[in-house]
DNA sequence: CGCATATGTTTCGATATGAAAGTAATTACT
DNA sequence: AGTAATTACTTTCATATCGAAACATATGCG
């Protein structure tokens, strides 16, 4: 039972798509926090490990952008991963003020060998839907996501 | 762009329909947080506060079920409410391992100010969708939980 | 050049989160 | 009854997370 609050039916139609949306989340979120956890990882080291295994080197800024993050967050995440050896600083030359991040030959091993699993763990939660419905979920989704993006700096195509 | 992993369709697919779930949920979450932090609260301390609100006084466990929190969170969100005279703690006499959790009439005073708003922004954000989709996605995302929900101790009806 | 402003990162303080270990109370088993 | 197993919560520890403020570097402008 979703709900309890009494308000008008926008709201309580509104409120119950929102909890379910929250509960898959979290069940999802759950479910491969254990799995790259098995690794050693949190969800947003293996993120930021990603992020710069499909992207390619970058500054903190621009990482923060791309997972949606804070900065004092990355700064803190990127600093854990270069702890352990699987990402390099390298402030800029052209502009000292940035630090560019990237992959090292450790950290590409690691997520390279990771990532299919990955892959095919989020393949098996969304077999859950037909793929019919897995696109439907994404574009509903992206609808309710727009209508929010405020300075995302959504440089989606 | 959502992914530029070379996998198979069926795992490009997932990948897609889930960073447009996550980051959706991303942003709703990023927007109802700095809702409630305008009355000084945390969405973790939100939940907390309308459950006992909507569901009625509960012991730490039963919060953590209903909120799909840990124990060891949930200890850390009450203290930080009680230490706010917000809720309060009450061993249970009959099981004295237990311990209930209450509004206090100055959290009761808050929650019930702050619900109306706090349920009007969300009718407000799922807007974007017309009334068939938002309850397209609740199911949606329904048999996406489903699909994981493992030791979630799910009461629902 | 020199200062004001802008930008990128880090630091700091607070809260959140989960895992694992610890404590206390209850229940189960012999 | 007495010990073992279980249950409920707390504590500890590491990480995550954000916002604000501090810092450092750049850039713009007189």
């Amino acid at each position: 039972m979703p709900t309890h609050y009494r308000g008008t039916p926008d709201e309580r139609r509104a409120l119950d798509a929102f909890i379910k949306l929250m509960r898959a989340t979290d069940c999802i979120s759950a479910d491969l926090t254990r799995q790259v956890g098995e690794a050693g990882l949190t969800l947003g080291q293996f993120g930021v490990l990603e992020s710069l295994l499909h992207l390619g080197p970058m500054c903190l800024g621009d990482l923060g952008a791309k997972l949606l993050r804070s900065g004092s967050n990355l700064t803190t995440v990127v600093g854990n991963l270069e702890k352990r050896g699987l990402v390099v600083r390298t402030p800029r030359a052209t502009d000292r003020r940035v630090v560019d991040v990237d992959l090292t030959p450790k950290g590409r091993r690691l997520i390279t060998r990771l990532f299919p699993a990955h892959a095919r763990r989020i393949a098996g939660i969304f077999s859950a839907l037909s793929s019919t419905e897995q696109r439907e979920l994404g574009d509903l989704c992206r609808t309710l996501g727009r209508s929010l993006s405020t300075t995302t700096g959504d440089d989606t195509k």
